[in-house]
DNA sequence: TTCCCGTTCGGACGCTCGTTCGGACCCGAC
DNA sequence: GTCGGGTCCGAACGAGCGTCCGAACGGGAA
C-alpha cells in the first residue's frame, strides 16, 4: 500500500507487460517492439527503464524468487511441524504460479537465458530455494541419503513446476484444493487412494480427452 | 540394421545435429546457419531435404514420440500387472530421455512452437501417450475421479518429465535407478522412506550444493 | 560420349532484430 | 520568462534471420 513514484509503476507495467509476451512468444521469440507495444512505450523509451533485453528477464525473474522466497519465509515462521511445513511450502509455490501465471511460466521455461551476473544471481536464489526444500525433506525422512534427496526434490521441483504446461484455473479447480493433493501425492503415493480435496464431483468422463503439455 | 539410403542416413544426421543445436540455443535462438553448419551441409543445401526450420523441430519431435509409443508398446504387451506397467512405462520414458538427452529436451522445451498441421499430428501423439498413462493409472485406483486422474498423470509428467533440467548421468547415476525410485515414490510417496536402488553408498554431503532448475 | 537426374551450394532477397543517439516534451524552481 | 533535469520518442544503424533461385557437380544409363 506504499506509495510508489511514478517512475516505479512504470517499471513495474513494464516488467509484468513483458512477462505475458515472453510467456507467449518465448524469450528469443519476442522482441523489444512486441514488449514495448504491450506496455504503451515507444521502443527507444522502453531504454530508459531498462539496459537490455537481458535485464528484463533478469528483473522479472529476481522478483519472483524474491516474492517466492520472502512469502515463504512469512509462512514458515510460526509452524514447525515438518509435514505442516511441506504442506505450506507446496501451497506457498503453487499460489504464487497460479496467481502469476505469465512470471511462472517465465520462471520454469526461460531458466538457463541468462548469462553471467544477472546468471549468478538468479542462481543464487534458486540454490536458496532448494536448499530449504531439501533440509525439509531430510527431516522428514532422516534416514534418506542426499543422492535420494537430491532426485526427490527435483522430483517435487517436477511435479510443481510442470503445472505451466497445463494449469487452466477455470477447468482444474482452484489451488489450493491442487496443493493438498499434489502433497498428498508426493507424501503418501499416488498407490494409496487420492484424497478428496474439495467439493467437486462433476463426471467421470474418459481420461482421453487429454492433451498437451506431455 | 536394415539398409538405409543414403538420403535417410544424411537426413538422419541432420535431425540428429539439429536436435542438439535446438537443445542448446533453444527453437529460436539457434538459426538454420548453426544448423547447417553442425550437419555439415551448406545453408541452402539443408532445404533439399527440409521444407522449413518448423519441419525440422516436426521431424524431430513426431519421430520422438513415434519410437516412445513402439518401445512402450513392445515392453508392455507381455506383462498385465498394473504395477508392473507402470513400473515399466517409467523406465521407458527415462530410458528414453536418458539416451536422447538432446531430443527430450527438444520435446519438453519446444513443446508448444509448432502450429497448423505439425501441431495437430503431434498433438494427437501426445494425447495417445497420455491416454496410455491415465488408463493406467485409473486401473491402479479405480476409486479415483477423473478430475484427480487428470492432475496425477500430469504430476507423472511433471517429475519424468523435468529431469531435462537436472539429470546428468555421470553424477547422478544409472536411469534404471532412477526409474525405480521414482516409480516408488510416485507409488507410495515419499513419507514411506526412499527405497535403495544401487550399490552407491558414496557420501552424505550437504544439499545445500544443489543449483539450478528450481 | 552424351545425357539426365539426384544432390549440393554460393549468393542474394526482403525483413526483423537489439540497440543507440540527438532532440523534443513537460513541469516545478528560480 | 527561462532554465534544467527527468521523461519520452522518431529514425536510423549494422547484423543476422529464414528462405529461394539458378547454376554446378557427379556418376550411372544410353
Amino acid at each position: 500500500m506504499e506509495e510508489q513514484s511514478r517512475y516505479d509503476a512504470k517499471l513495474t507495467r513494464i516488467l509484468s507487460e513483458a512477462a505475458v509476451v515472453f510467456a507467449e512468444k518465448g524469450y528469443d521469440g519476442a522482441s523489444i517492439r512486441d514488449i514495448s507495444a504491450a506496455a504503451g512505450v515507444s521502443l527507444s523509451g522502453l531504454y530508459y527503464y531498462v539496459r537490455s533485453k537481458e535485464e528484463l528477464l533478469y528483473l522479472i525473474q529476481r522478483q519472483c524468487f524474491q516474492t517466492i522466497l520472502d512469502q515463504l519465509d512469512a509462512a514458515l515462521c510460526a509452524v514447525s511441524d515438518p509435514e505442516q511445513r511441506l504442506t505450506l511450502l507446496i501451497s506457498n509455490h503453487l499460489g504464487f504460479f497460479a496467481s502469476n501465471m505469465s512470471e511462472m511460466k517465465v520462471l520454469s521455461h526461460e531458466a538457463d537465458v541468462l548469462s553471467g551476473d544477472y546468471a549468478r544471481e538468479i542462481t543464487d536464489q534458486k540454490r536458496e530455494y532448494s536448499a530449504i526444500v531439501s533440509d525439509l525433506l531430510r527431516t522428514l525422512a532422516p534416514q534418506a541419503q542426499s543422492v535420494d534427496l537430491r532426485r526427490a526434490t527435483f522430483s517435487l521441483f517436477g511435479m510443481m513446476n510442470w503445472i505451466y504446461t497445463w494449469y487452466r484455473p477455470d477447468r482444474d479447480g482452484p489451488v489450493n484444493v491442487l496443493a493438498t493433493e499434489m502433497t498428498h501425492l508426493f507424501l503418501r503415493g499416488f498407490g494409496s487412494g487420492i484424497q478428496r480435496g474439495g467439493t467437486e464431483r462433476s463426471g467421470g468422463r474418459s481420461a482421453t480427452s487429454m492433451r498437451r503439455s506431455v
